[in-house]
DNA sequence: GTCTATACACCGATAGAC
DNA sequence: GTCTATCGGTGTATAGAC
């Protein structure tokens, strides 16, 4: 065994996230990861649909370590959220990182990708939710400011990306906590 | 001439837009227009390049016209900006649709489509800034609600693909005028 | 578990008839 | 202006040696 399976997942990931599913072809894949087509289907065997899932659920769990662990401590909303912040800047590469979910909407992935970004988006939401929830807002309220900033984050990286400046990502994370506790 | 250039250029549009620059194969694009791919490529000698780059201004000029172009009437700023909601709800088919800006910003595409997104960005930013300063809002707090608009509008479609429910986008493009207007 | 070699479909692109 | 036929290259995937 030369390389960890958790360590060539690893490699996978800024393939998929640069180029997208039709993109990330096995050339690219093969050169990252520095291993033949032929070891790739050892560890995939279902091929490159298999390593595209094991790259979201690698980084799925990566998010909800970084990104969402920070909402289930036990300190004060405000500093939840601001640590959640930092995650995010962290996580995006300061907004220069496209995110994955957004990679995986398009009409050329498979049906199973997508319910796993729904799932995914809903347990960031739910998870935001929670916080407000316990800051006093109503539960519709706090759902509703929760959509709102996942919103503003994917919104913010595809701004950013385009523009080619970081600002816009970093401004729109460092407010997030003020704007999701303000009084109604 | 069985096609006009410009009827061609309109079908190819939900190509690209579905699947992105590389799952935009000239299969997908021949069944799409009804043409062969040597029909096409009298119409677009450059191949499927000139393509995305025709889509691309088609596409432009169609926003220009259709989202922007409210934004430069005489009406008031409140009246403009939900005419502007009522267009993005056409143009993106309440948030069904996905947007070719963040479409081409992904790392398979060619520098020259970047910098046209950057352009349609920008330009979509100093309309909206510019209403708001008319609103009597200050330069930089026009520039960072227009940015912020356009953010939130990004993210809703992101938000609303992945969830597979339009409510998102609904909410969000709904709520943008008094949200833009409101005093500081 | 990695490699070389290869299969076969599809890619973007072109030639030439009509 | 559209077609059929075809090119070389690359796509995903596999076989079999080591």
């Amino acid at each position: 065994m030369a390389l960890d399976k958790n360590e060539i997942v690893r490699k996978l990931v800024p393939v998929f996230r640069t180029f997208g599913y039709e993109g990330a072809t096995l050339s690219r894949i093969s050169k990252a990861t520095g291993l033949g087509r032929a070891s790739l289907y050892h560890h995939f065997p279902h091929g490159k649909q298999e390593m595209a899932q094991a790259v979201l659920n690698y980084v799925n769990e990566w998010f909800s370590g970084t990104v969402l662990e920070p909402l289930r401590s036990s300190q004060q909303p405000v500093e939840r959220l601001s640590a959640m912040s930092d995650s995010l800047n962290r996580f995006y590469n300061c907004g220069q990182d496209t995110c994955l979910l957004s990679i995986f909407t398009l009409g050329e992935c498979h049906d199973s990708f997508k319910s796993h970004v729904q799932r995914a988006l809903n347990t960031w939401i739910e998870h935001l939710a929670q916080v407000l929830t316990e800051a006093g807002l109503s539960g519709e309220q706090a759902h509703q400011r929760a959509e709102d900033a996942v919103i503003q984050i994917q919104g913010a990286l595809i701004v950013t990306r385009g523009l080619g400046c970081t600002k816009a990502f970093e401004r729109i994370v460092q407010q997030l906590p003020e704007q999701l506790l303000k009084p109604v």
